[in-house]
DNA sequence: GTCTATAATTTGATAGAC
DNA sequence: GTCTATCAAATTATAGAC
């Protein structure tokens, strides 16, 4: 049974689309009622305003990216294995959604205090703190090198996002073109378990 | 003897200021009037337009970020010297100018076709291209590990920039303090190079 | 060169008909 | 709910005096 989006679903897929790619001071409410294929009167009608509907956008995002986040770092498997398995869930979640990492970061760079107490409600802050306890453990019996957990954390996020992150910079300096990137992304979540697994492994 | 900045000179510092916090997009000439200490007559006077005045600030910034690239890779030294070369300087680079990274990666994805032509014009892959030989030519004699030279240069990259990058979602989601972050980022350069020496090394 | 004043354009938001 | 028409504010750009 097909049901066909509404037009508040229709509004906020065609937002989501352009804030992405645009960012909040970027994007036109204009564009984003032809992309939705209404007029702007009706988004005003929906959501009181860019603000209001730019708000609800990015909350649904940022939600569904803690949440991913959160997953894998809850698990109750051996710290190599919860490492390789985030590796494998975010870079799968960007893949799905490539331009969501540069916008996240753009957008609480822009507005830093919009988004704290925001975030402060989402309780990620015990789930690592957990993962940096595990970490520590490892490192306490030997399992793994030494490494300060936060920066262990850094890394991986790093090798994770950052070429998602940078894509237009590498294709652009490099001249590659996007067959040759999506082959070389084709390996990424390899090359970078192995290269974190060499890095850990004493 | 201390020359004092012309007019010219002074917007152009203003305009980098508001450019590189806010994007082009963001940012407004009324606000980079007031931080040269001018009015907005005269910003059009100097640069016929924003776009004008923000294509002479990107192309300054980004050619000095690939300069300070192209340095560390040119050189005639052994490859993990050259990484860690290029880790500290890459590193230091960033630290004093931290909105840089973010800023770059968000201008060329908003607007990829106006930067491919400037950049190819830097002759940046040459370089790049002898540091993969190196790369490999290691590999073959078995002095690092085995790892794409592309991938590999996006780690490094990546370990490098991505800490600034995500630096306000970073506080942000962990709660982290301005001074703790500080103490965080001041081994950065040790860490990361201990991490790619130990991913390298077999 | 630098300013004030103002034009021209863009853009978020609303009024009111259907 | 959805549209057309329009307003009000913001923002880039220019004219013209000094």
């Amino acid at each position: 049974m097909i049901v066909e989006p509404s037009t508040e679903q229709i509004i906020k897929e065609a937002a989501k689309k352009i804030f992405v790619r645009k960012g909040f001071a970027g994007a036109r409410m204009q564009e984003i009622a032809e992309e939705a294929g209404i007029n702007k009167a009706l988004l005003h009608y929906y959501y009181r305003s860019k603000e209001k509907l730019f708000e609800g956008i990015f909350s649904e995002i940022f939600d569904h990216m803690i949440g991913q986040l959160k997953q894998s770092v809850t698990t109750d498997k051996p710290l190599i294995q919860k490492i390789e398995d985030f590796v494998d869930r975010y870079i799968s979640t960007i893949e799905q959604n490539p331009y969501i990492p540069l916008f996240i970061v753009n957008e609480i760079a822009q507005n830093p205090d919009r988004f704290v107490e925001k975030i402060k409600s989402k309780q990620v802050f015990p789930e690592l703190a957990g993962f940096f306890q595990q970490m520590l453990g490892e490192m306490e019996r030997g399992n793994i090198r030494e490494i300060p957990p936060l920066h262990l954390f850094l890394n991986i996020l790093g090798l994770c996002a950052f070429p998602f992150i940078a894509k237009p910079m590498v294709k652009a300096v490099s001249g590659m073109d996007e067959d040759t990137w999506e082959m070389l992304m084709k390996d990424r979540k390899k090359e970078v378990k192995t290269f974190i697994r060499r890095a850990l492994m004493a």
